[in-house]
DNA sequence: TACAAAATTGAATTCATTACAATTAATAAT
DNA sequence: ATTATTAATTGTAATGAATTCAATTTTGTA
């Protein structure tokens, strides 16, 4: 318990953020949570134990987060942002029957052509979507 | 000209979409621009030579050619959907710098493990970004 | 404790997309 | 060719995630 807020406390200090109420729960409820929440879902999680939170300062924490590479953008649906914790190299599936997004390991030297030799690049994503094993079964 | 035209009547034909003059001129504009455009890039591209046209008429005719599997939806920016006609496997690099989206060949059989051997894959995306050559060159 | 800088808050705003009902156009039947 | 049926188009209003901004509060530091 106190270690994995001390640890969590670090992490936002090795990244020269500023440790505040909202950021360490915001952090907190991130790591409990490994299911892409969105800023809304985040939120909610969080205005019971924080009365006060502002749906703003959810924003302005996860642009903080993501300015110092603590978690990432999962954009696999196009009308709202999700957010991962889990910044290793992974990628996406999202199930349109259940919603759920799964996370899968994947390969991404193999990947790429010679194409983009002179580019620089700065991240990879990769979305799949379709039916998940859950939901395919439940249909049969 | 006349033979391009009657392509793109056919095409909407095979897939049972009724023709309309708004149609036509969408699908001309998607086969002319590879550009990946916005809906509303599309709709500022057409209202000249459509004086009529609604963007309402866009997002509807978007719906159609999507469903239809004529053009396919580029997910790579969080606030805005773009299109691409190019409907075969092939991946998205956006610049962050000049906005340009490239296109670039990959090879999807060799990417995945078998977490995903028992889910029905639907579509496949991949969305890298970064800075392309031309940026890079003018930045030296 | 006191000060300066930064973060939080909530209300207002933005903007892409959707909903909807009236109008218009396309196809089929006469 | 005219009419009837059906679907598409249009404009306006509504939705909702995300942003802006100024006032307030909190944090880090001395
Ligand atoms: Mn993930
Ligand atoms: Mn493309
Ligand atoms: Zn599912
Ligand atoms: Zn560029």
């Amino acid at each position: 318990m106190l270690a994995e807020d001390n640890s969590i406390q670090d992490m936002l200090r090795e990244k020269n953020i500023r440790l505040s109420h909202q950021r360490l729960m915001v952090l907190e409820y991130m790591s409990a949570n490994h299911n892409h929440p969105t800023a809304d879902q985040i939120f909610n999680g969080l205005k019971g134990t924080v009365p006060s939170l502002s749906k703003t300062t959810i924003y302005n924490t996860m642009d903080a987060f993501l300015e110092a590479g603590i978690i990432r953008p999962v954009n696999i649906e196009d009308n709202e942002v999700r957010y991962d914790i889990v910044t290793g190299e992974h990628g996406h599936f999202k199930c349109d029957s259940c919603g759920r997004i799964y996370d899968f390991d994947l390969d991404l030297d193999h990947l790429t052509s010679g194409q983009l030799a002179a580019f620089k690049i700065d991240s990879r994503d990769v979305y799949f979507r379709g039916t998940c094993k859950e939901c395919l079964k439940s249909k049969s």
